[in-house]
DNA sequence: AAGAGTTACTCAAACGTTTTCGTGTTAGTA
DNA sequence: TACTAACACGAAAACGTTTGAGTAACTCTT
């Protein structure tokens, strides 16, 4: 690659000195209009672009916020992103985006990477292996050295910063009322394991929605459901209990999805036999067949709230306190329940 | 926030000089082992990291790859980030992404912003709106300067520089043919507008394989359908032509869903009254019922031979020709085509 | 004609590193 | 004793930029 022109080359080129050229190029009255045509010129004609590098290490500011999330290839974080980077270059921020691809060890290094002066600020979901861990230290020394910070849905009660969360709880009880309300007596429930802190608080809304109707919650109606092993058969499971539910909460769009299939390839016809509902945030839900009722998550929304309560940490005067955003989800109604 | 130690302090606080502390801190033995003990000590109480941004400076290099793309929200693109992650991580690289909304003004603005030191090389995708506007200087002026240039999916044939592109002219091809092979008649394209490049290549790949089948080419069978409209209404007019097609090849996969969705409305039955088939990166057509057959287009292997380029071509010693990589397809038969 | 003001520049520091070269002190050798 | 080598550290340049302070050479005023 040819090397770019600098303020240097410039000086050199017409004999001033490097600040004559800054000034000139920023169109300063200090400099003779003579002068500053002709460099101003020069610089256009070799498209002169100041080096951000040098401006950033100058003005300790990069105008980049750094992400770091579990998935890229996913709808829901992909929106939030969407969202990030939106409300960000409103602002004049850019975006620079890292996965930890679920692992503690590669979310440590993109913390390691982005938070020693290439952003200003990070806005990060954990991975599951660091939720899984409960090693928190990378973020704790961020933290403490009050580096701006926001985390997003999957977060922790024991970090002190700014956060903004989907109402996993009120959701997944609003989606068990539903079901309830529509006639269903036995509903299960498609989790995941424990230490995902939105698999958790779903969990804690269906409970809640059963307990207000009087229900008892029955643990054999809870599937605690394993990423890394097959979907399709721990979802089968479901449909081979003795006494078969008559509906189901599913905590995404994949499980969701995936009990349909296997639904109406049992025979049962669906939402008659059994009323499906899923979290979600994609396109899979508008286009299965019925498609799915299910308890949307405002990504978008979450994306920006987070980027405004970044930029706002770092642009800050005063310190403030932290903060906690919650986006609240809505239940949208297809034809996978009954009315 | 509380600004982050600096060679400059440790220094002062030892008493001695700058380059004494980063050659202590590098474990050189130029610096007697007591000192240089202490300093270490020093240095990893307060947790001192390099910034980044002066080892960029000094060293022209950023270890950062740039990415543009069209849009984030969208199964293909994020997958090709993955991939494109993938890659640059195990190379050490950290990858910055940037969306352009299909707008070929925040495309040049994102070029600016990366193109200016803070990246190695920049892979892209272009945006609609350069597609159709056909103006290309800003990517003119960065490979006339030799800067390091990937081009991926959306590529265009006047600018000369690494491409990789998925086979997209053989993909439709192959779909259209076993269109042929079992059975279908008049088959109908949903595809884009012409500027786009990929939706004229997999036009050219279904006019290739009807001809070779001594099928006529009707222009009544193709359809050219405007995203930014209502895609239900287009794609519903399909079904009201005179003589009803009895299959439809769809250039992606949510307009293949609709097409699905509404001959199922009409009371069509798939594939026997309409065969389907649509290219896709996602998930829709694995849950729609029946399943879509569809043109695989493998975003990740992509992404991967796109950083791939870009990093060689960023560490490369002498100068190298220009490569273009082909992605082939696969076709995975589902349920919505005869066997 | 001397002081003041203007014009058109240059200097140098600062951001935080790395690294080459230089230098003063001490110890060892002939 | 005088020369060399090893040791332990400092000075300064370099990456590219901005900016406040400094300085010549003018012109104007009285």
């Amino acid at each position: 690659m040819k090397t770019r022109i600098t303020l240097k080359k410039i000086a050199n080129e017409f004999g001033v000195s490097i600040s004559t050229v800054s000034k000139a190029l920023k169109g300063s009255h200090e400099i003779g209009e003579e002068l500053r045509g002709k460099i101003q010129a020069f610089a256009n004609y070799y498209n002169y672009k100041p080096n951000n590098l040098a401006l950033q290490l100058r003005s300790q500011k990069t105008s980049v916020i750094g992400v770091v999330i579990p998935e890229i290839v996913h709808h829901f974080f992909s929106t939030v992103i969407d969202g990030i980077e939106h409300y960000a270059n409103n602002k004049g921020y850019n975006v620079m985006v890292c996965v930890s691809n679920e692992s503690y060890e590669k979310e440590v290094l993109n913390f390691n990477v982005l938070a020693n002066g290439s952003v200003d600020g990070l806005i990060v979901s954990l991975a599951r292996g660091t939720q899984e861990s409960r090693k928190y230290d990378h973020i704790k020394g961020l933290v403490k050295d009050e580096f701006p910070f926001v985390m997003f849905d999957r977060v922790v009660d024991e970090i002190e910063c700014d956060k903004v969360i989907i109402d996993d709880m009120g959701g997944a009880c609003k989606a068990t009322e539903h079901l309830i309300e529509t006639g269903s007596k036995r509903i299960a429930l498609l989790s995941t394991k424990d230490f995902v802190s939105v698999g958790l608080l779903r969990k804690e809304g269906y409970i809640k929605a059963l307990y207000q109707a009087g229900y008892t919650v029955e643990d054999d109606l809870i599937y605690k459901i394993d990423d890394s092993k097959n979907l399709y058969d721990q979802i089968k499971k479901v449909f081979e209990s003795p006494i078969m539910p008559d509906a189901i909460l599913a905590v995404n769009e994949v499980y969701a999805a995936n009990a349909l299939i296997i639904a109406k390839e049992k025979g049962y016809s669906v939402p008659e036999d059994i009323a499906i509902i899923g979290f979600t945030s994609g396109l899979i839900s508008e286009f299965t067949s019925p498609p799915l009722t299910s308890v949307r998550q405002h990504g978008f929304l979450m994306g920006e709230q987070a980027a405004e309560l970044l930029i706002n940490r770092i642009e800050q005067k005063e310190p403030q306190g932290f903060k906690t955003e919650i986006i609240s989800t809505s239940l949208k109604i297809r034809k996978s329940t009954k009315s």
